[in-house]
DNA sequence: ACTTCAAGATACAGATCTGTATCTGAAAAC
DNA sequence: GTTTTCAGATACAGATCTGTATCTTGAAGT
């Protein structure tokens, strides 16, 4: 199939920003050159420096859209018939690529730290879906009493829910993928019967 | 004062681990060259080499030293008469430099995930940081029965301390150096309390 | 079909980094 | 006090990486 001159650069573009993704999981960001990005998607430097002012502006670009990617996640999962269900079903769709993918998102999270200007992005994920868990708690609780503000409950089950995923990379054998719903389960669970109580 | 040969080849190895720690911190654990440590150490490129192999070897050096640290840390707070006070001082201890403390441990587990040879102290650590907290759990609940096995309430823990820790280094200003040992106790509490229930 | 234009390849200059090989000066040994 | 030894500095060769400048080729426009 012939594409047209825009949909070939469009295309070029992705591939860098893939094989980038790929190699920073791999050897982290600052252990990818940019020769080795081109190569990767099969191209030379000379695209590279086409479609991305350096190295730095591609990272911006890539953040920006894996931060997008999570952020349609996270509503498509909210907005599921059975949202449990269905981040069960995220947990153990990701559960091959989980190494390769948190691994990303860490070394993303570690740059973003470190360059003042693209550090608003990071905030602003942290936030969406931080803000997503506190409504899905006051929905929980509506009408009973939570034992705590919702959220810093709410704040609780975000940080978990990282942590844990962090221990399934470090443990992949000994940590089932469904770990993370269990443990949140558990923790709705005791919280509404203390509610309760 | 006069330093024996073995004193100063100590101190240059000490100063150049430092040096190190600081440098991962600040542009990750490849983003930092043998030369830039070796003169933020206040040496030259051959003592470097004169104490380390190369870089890789002063990084698996590092891990080993931080992870013995955090262990006898762990032990240290364990043993406190008040363990919960003595948990909550030294978050407050580290919020100074958490930012950094934590960045390097991420960029240490990063490297370690990556490098099979060192891959096995990282585990080591998580897994008796694990098994303190399960201890600390059976103690907590002698006679009472917990709402799950705890090795899976001791894991919830553990990583929410870690995700928790994350959060306050993204958002130093909007969670308190407490959050850490709130969160902790207020789940320890509804557990409890469902127990009873 | 012929011209124009731009995506991507190639070539080049400069910077940086690594690792080794050699040198120097001060502590240790006698 | 002289000799030996070794920690750390200096010098060097090779590799790699970045960014720009120029070239080539195929799509777009007429």
């Amino acid at each position: 199939m012939r594409l047209t001159r825009e949909q070939s650069r469009a295309q070029t573009r992705e591939r860098l920003l893939a094989a980038a993704a790929e190699l920073f999981a791999e050897r982290g960001v600052n252990g990818a050159s940019v020769e080795q990005i081109a190569e990767r998607a099969g191209y030379t430097r000379g695209a590279f420096y086409g479609n991305f002012e350096d190295k730095h502006q591609l990272v911006g670009e890539l953040l920006r859209q894996r931060t997008l990617r999570e952020l349609e996640e996270v509503t498509v999962l909210q907005e599921a018939e059975n949202p449990w269900e269905a981040v069960r079903e995220w947990n153990r769709a990701r559960a091959d690529h989980l190494t390769e993918w948190l691994t990303l998102r860490t070394e993303l999270m570690l740059y973003a730290l470190r360059n003042e200007e693209i550090r608003p992005q990071l905030a602003e994920r942290e936030t969406i879906a931080r803000d997503a868990h506190t409504r899905t708690i006051e929905r929980a609780f509506a009408g009973k009493k939570p034992p705590a503000d919702p959220a810093f409950l709410a704040l609780i089950v975000h940080a978990l829910e990282d942590g844990l995923l962090v221990q399934r990379m470090l443990f992949p054998d000994e940590i089932a993928d469904d770990v993370v719903v269990d443990a949140v389960e558990l923790l709705m669970r005791t919280w509404t019967r203390s509610a309760e109580g």
